[in-house]
DNA sequence: CGGCTTTGACCAGCGC
DNA sequence: GCGCTGGTCAAAGCCG
């Protein structure tokens, strides 16, 4: 970002946002995990690694590897705890969990968000595609 | 062989 | 007016 010259040479792409939709839900947990990518039911493919100024580490954005899933998911590192990492869902699965219900991969320890209360369980994409469908 | 990961670069909006 | 950040895409390489 410091240096951003470039020569121009590529067609525009259609992306763009100004308000965020509120279509699409967003749930943020705060897991103790070491690793990233937890096994929350769903596949998870990054995209995308970038730096931002809130934490000292840098922020991975996750997307989800199904064909009419825009569910997107963003990891963070905690600030104040590199032992914890922030995951935001945004959006909503549409599909059904790849993984097997013998899947007790992650231990978890799921805290409330700023608004939103999650529950310890493997499967907490699916609790909150369920909770949401149930909800809205 | 297929699928997934990683890095760089670009774009857009907003703030001061 | 300019700078900055955040966010996404693309391609390539590597592994099982």
């Amino acid at each position: 970002m410091t240096t951003m010259a470039a020569t121009a040479a590529h067609a525009a792409k259609p992306k763009k946002k100004k308000h965020r939709e509120p279509r699409e839900l967003r749930f943020t947990f705060r897991t103790q995990s070491q690793v990233d990518q937890l096994e929350d039911g769903y596949r998870w493919r990054k995209y995308g690694q970038k730096a931002v100024k809130n934490s000292p580490f840098p922020r991975s954005y996750y997307r989800c590897t199904s064909a009419a899933c825009g569910v997107k998911k963003r990891v963070e590192r905690d600030r104040d705890e590199p032992g914890v990492v922030v995951t935001t869902y945004e959006g909503k699965h549409a599909h059904p969990c790849p993984a097997p219900a013998t899947g007790h991969l992650p231990p978890p320890l799921l805290l409330a968000d700023g608004g939103r209360v999650a529950r310890g369980d493997a499967a907490a994409g699916c609790a909150q595609e369920r909770a949401v469908d149930t909800s809205a």
